[in-house]
DNA sequence: TCGTAGAAGTTGTCAGTGTCTACATTGTTG
DNA sequence: CAACAATGTAGACACTGACAACTTCTACGA
């Protein structure tokens, strides 16, 4: 086990990996941009231009490392404001504002989760980061089985589309207003949880008096890689 | 040095800037990846690495210049999709389908668009691509009034805010449910058309019953440069 | 007609990047 | 305590985006 109890780093950092991720989310959060480089990582780091190469085999692992993290965070904070209510709709509700305004307020690191960087040409994205979007999905999926929609949904065989179904209209409606949001193409940042309550509001109204049902043979969960 | 090859290009190309875009979503299209350099590209239009800083200020301006192709191709496709119809309801269908499809069948270029590598620290996004992208939201908004929710709705100032909150909604719903299929986060690309249709149609009879209201002060539209 | 200003394309250069290989330092364990 | 793997460092390489200076062509007014 690391034991740098010492402030003063001795020549193995301990938790370089941790330290970098954390680091890439402060840039990422202050210049609101995705143009960083990995030696400028690696400098606030206080580390060498190739020491992160240790933890991470390529820029897209960083990447994808700091990807999931945010995932993390994204999920850390649904849990909070679903914990401040009883009733599975407030709970839906709070979950899905929860949702936007991480996505507002970071938006850099928003785009990395979804923007598309790391889904490359051949490559689906990292299993690091598909663990962390399962978990935010299922967290959405166990909100609406409660009955956030309106009713229970009892999570059966025969239910499994229904419940597909709402959380992939959720999730579509709200994935999209944050990215909308984010962009600055719809609407003043300062007043969007007011925009977005409304129309979370209206979305939830429409799903309740009319679930959608998928067609059969449709499946909906995250594309398994197929290597 | 480069003599006039009979009807080959002489030392002026005469056309540069139109082919380096195409070259562009050429790339895009056979890598599906953001990750290509200013230098393949020229390389790819037969040109030194520096000839398309004659036609763009640096690379951020030629992707924007790609990206507002690529929201004129989808308002195209839209529109074309639109002019089969008469019945503003079925019109809409068929217009958030082509919104769908465009995306599902380029992603990458789809990434750029939306995936916020444009809309960087300070510089939103280039206005070049605002005003493509307002084209599409023109014409989405459209359709919307002449009744593709249900009901025609006159465009009064009265109405202002519900016709704002449809198309919110609906671009919002389209939008997201776009990005999560084509980050292939949710469900195989290849049934995404039933799926898509199902959804949207849950969508469109929870917006025909009740519109949502947008609080007052709110502002649907793109953020002004404040140039 | 011509000659010149400027648009369009080229070559050369530079700092900075991602990644590779080789080397140095460390904590762990037999 | 010595060998070893994990971790960090240093140097090198091809490539990138961008700048400057040069060349080639085209348009246009006297």
């Amino acid at each position: 086990m690391p034991k740098p109890q010492s402030h003063e780093r001795a020549y193995h950092h301990g938790d370089l990996r941790r330290v970098i991720v954390k680091a890439a989310l402060e840039i990422l959060r202050e210049t609101q941009s995705l143009e960083f480089s990995l030696r400028e990582l690696a400098r606030r780091a206080g580390v060498s231009h190739n020491a992160p190469y240790k933890h991470f085999a390529d820029k897209h692992e960083l990447l994808a490392a700091v990807s999931g993290a945010g995932f993390e965070m994204l999920t850390e904070r649904m849990a909070n404001e679903i914990a401040n209510f009883r009733n599975p709709r407030e709970q839906l509700f709070a979950l899905l504002r929860a949702y936007i305004d991480h996505g507002v307020e970071n938006p850099a690191l928003y785009s990395l989760m979804f923007g598309g960087y790391l889904t490359g040409p051949n490559h689906g994205r990292p299993a690091i980061e598909l663990a962390a979007a399962e978990k935010t999905k299922a967290m959405l999926a166990g909100v609406i089985i409660a009955g956030g929609v309106g009713r229970a949904i009892p999570h059966t065989s025969r239910n499994e589309r229904k419940i597909a179904g709402a959380v992939l209209a959720c999730w579509s409606l709200v994935h999209g207003l944050t990215l909308l949001l984010a962009d600055g193409l719809v609407g003043p940042k300062k007043k969007s949880s007011a925009l977005a309550d409304t129309l979370v509001q209206g979305l939830l109204d429409g799903l309740a008096t009319e679930l959608p049902v998928l067609p059969p043979g449709t499946w909906v969960g995250p594309q398994v890689p197929t290597s």
